[in-house]
DNA sequence: CTACCAAAGCTG
DNA sequence: CAGCTT
DNA sequence: GTAG
């Protein structure tokens, strides 16, 4: 799915003049439309949405308001796969002759009472309406009701003024209709720009007996997933994961995520403005300025607050010595573990997520650099002019501390949360392997809203890191507690010193290293004096580590280090300094202790007894001696702080 | 007004 | 090889 | 969103 979509203006042939855009088709009197992703490539999509757009035809990507479906379709037995997959229970209902004749011209065009009017009324304040994900739900929420509740006797959407026109979509009065039809008749109606009878484009209608409404409790997952995902790494296995879902819905999902693979090149930085259009004017996303809203409030308040306080700051802490020199470089401060003002930086980390969910690139670079320089402000914050002298903060992240510290919340936050679109798509990103552009098009093009959704219909387009960070998606997201992680090192370092000799040392990295409790996952640096003992010790641990039934699955594994330091020292002095962090050994694995307290006990009761232990993040990284130092930097600083370093070091 | 941008593995 | 993810 |  792409995320911009040209005005539909461009789409008309040059010899039209703009006003008789009016004169081509128009098909907005025909109920919401829904394109059917299956089987379209990329740039069919597109290729339709524009003629539906350009026909006026209300679209919309929500399934409980849609009543046309239109895309690829095949058979009959396929459409109703497509309803079904799409949670819409549907019966048949035969097909009358009289669709596919035509009208007998009886009423005037004038005359005909548009049916419902909202529906019309819902595109008809912008005639140039250029969204690619048409309404969102809340949009258009009731106005198809709305057309239900007009009884009358026939009400079928008629579409206006050309002669003789066909009766598209006609269905009795109290019964919710759904069609499925082939974008061949789009495609024949735009081609000689005149409504013809669905006719053979028709491949089901139906009646809707039930559609979901509310979003039902999630299933234990793991009862669901079949045993085996190989636990090998990737590079070792040609083939994903066994598939426990049925084929019917394998060979739907097969051809569904080709979809933005090969689409046409995005600017380097980020698509159009800032984020999608589809978030214009959400709190969340860039520059939503609404009149009289908390943001714009809180804008003036900044002013006079700051304003007032000219000349004299008195009762504001002296700036550190970095403020007072506007060092813009993280790695050149210190940022300690858990600072003053981690409330609010939290608060700001929602913002920066909800940047990444929409797309907005620039936004999420502009908070990182925010988070930052907060987060290594020693003091606790009381005064706006405290951040606005702080390098990297302005205007905004003043405001919104000012909001902050008189609402106790953001309203940028709030909304975020609870945005029903920015939900599904948070609970997408939460799944190990699986970004931003994936969360969206899981939810966007597919309309998938919950995991049991990707379970059934996306299993086999998983890949296989993303199969384990599903199957495994409580016990990622539970943070694991420092002892346990001090749990887990231990064992790490007791194979690594089984595997060479005792010098070998353990130490603890990431979070943990920077003094959290507890954390998503568990970094572990291993090194040994002796630099002949580092190389190729990551493969040999993982090993030794999986043989012990430590390690479940490797997710992935770096030899990165191993290759670099067989060769020359990475010493080119000025420009080589980029390389050193990730010139380290490290594998990405999921661990499971496979002891606990009861075991025997249980095992002995029930031979089938499940480890009960959580599956965990675990991070295994080998240093060579030389460099154990920069790598216990590196892996405790933040990503910030990691590509400050970098540009430090590109600049000195 | 424009530029800002880590490096490397995995998948298709 | 491009795109995506960590 | 911020810096130049």
């Amino acid at each position: 799915m792409d995320e911009d979509i040209p005005s539909s203006s461009q789409t008309l042939p040059p010899e039209t003049p703009p006003k008789s855009r009016h004169h081509t088709l128009d098909l907005s009197n025909i109920p919401p439309t829904l394109i059917l992703p299956a089987h379209l490539k990329p740039e069919e999509q597109r290729e339709i949405e524009k003629k539906l757009t350009r026909h006026r035809v209300p679209l919309t990507t929500d399934v409980s308001q849609a009543r046309v479906f239109i895309g690829k379709v095949g058979t009959k037995r396929r459409a109703e796969f497509e309803l079904r997959s799409r949670k819409l229970k549907v019966e048949e209902v035969v097909q009358a002759k009289r669709d596919f004749s035509t009208n007998a011209l009886g009423e005037p065009p004038t005359k005909r009472t548009k049916i419902g009017g909202t529906v019309a009324d819902s595109i008809a304040h912008d005639g140039e309406t250029t969204d690619d994900e048409p309404a969102s739900s809340s949009e258009t929420e009731d106005e198809f009701s709305g057309a239900k509740a007009l009884t009358r006797p026939k009400s079928p959407f008629e579409v206006e003024e050309t002669a003789p026109v066909p009766v598209l979509f006609e269905h009795a009065p109290h019964d919710e209709m759904v069609w499925v039809v082939r974008t061949d008749w789009l495609n024949e109606c735009s081609d000689i720009d005149r409504v013809i009878p669905l006719g053979k484009h028709l491949v089901f209608k139906g009646r809707v007996v039930e559609r979901q409404t509310v979003t039902k409790p999630r299933k234990d997952i793991k009862s669901i997933f079949s045993s085996s995902i190989s636990k090998i790494t990737p590079a070792s296995q040609t083939n994903l994961a066994t598939r426990p879902i049925g084929r019917d819905i394998l060979d739907r999902a097969q051809s569904e995520l080709s979809n933005e693979a090969s689409k046409p090149k995005r600017k380097p930085y980020h698509t159009g403005g800032h984020g999608s259009r589809r978030f214009e004017g959400k709190t969340f996303a860039s520059s939503s300025q609404q009149a009289g809203n908390v943001a714009s409030q809180t804008a003036r308040l900044l002013q006079q607050m700051t304003s007032d306080y000219e000349g004299e700051d008195s009762d504001i802490p002296p700036p550190p010595p970095w403020v007072k020199k506007r060092i813009k470089y993280s790695c050149q401060r210190f940022t300690p573990a858990s600072g003053p003002n981690d409330e609010f930086i939290e608060l700001l980390k929602k913002i920066r997520t909800a940047r990444t969910l929409i797309d907005d690139q620039i936004g999420v670079r502009a908070y990182s650099t925010i988070i930052a320089a907060i987060a290594a402000y020693p003091y606790k914050l009381t005064h706006p002019r405290e951040i606005l002298r702080i390098p990297g903060c302005e205007d905004k992240a003043a405001t919104l501390w000012v909001e902050w510290k008189n609402t106790g919340k953001l309203q940028a936050v709030s909304d975020f949360e609870n945005d029903p679109a920015m939900q599904v798509l948070r609970l997408f990103y939460n799944i190990w392997g699986v970004g931003a552009k994936t969360a969206r098009q899981f939810y966007y093009t597919h309309h998938w809203t919950e995991l049991d959704d990707l379970i059934e219909h996306a299993w086999p387009t998983l890949d296989r890191v993303q199969q384990i960070g599903l199957k495994y998606y409580d016990d990622f997201l539970s943070p694991i507690p420092r002892t346990e992680v001090e749990h887990i090192a231990s064992i790490v370092h007791q194979h690594a010193t089984r595997l060479r000799d005792p010098r070998a040392t353990c130490t603890l990295v990431g979070g943990h290293r920077r003094g959290k409790s507890a954390s998503g996952d568990a970094d572990i640096l291993i090194s040994h004096p002796d630099h002949s003992a580092t190389a190729h010790l990551i493969t040999a641990l993982v090993a030794s580590l999986e043989d012990a039934g430590y390690i479940t699955h490797t997710l992935t594994l770096s030899l990165a280090g191993t290759q670099r330091s067989q060769s020359v020292l990475p010493f080119r002095s000025t420009k080589a300094s980029g390389g050193g962090f990730d010139s380290l050994d490290k594998a990405l694995v999921v661990w499971q202790d496979p002891d606990w307290p009861t075991r025997s006990a249980d095992l002995a009761a029930n031979p089938a007894t499940r480890n009960p232990r959580l599956h965990r993040r675990v991070d295994i990284i080998v240093a060579p001696w030389r460099s154990v130092g920069c790598a216990v930097l590196g892996w405790s600083g933040g990503t910030t702080f990691q590509r400050d370093l970098r540009r430090y070091a590109k600049v000195q």
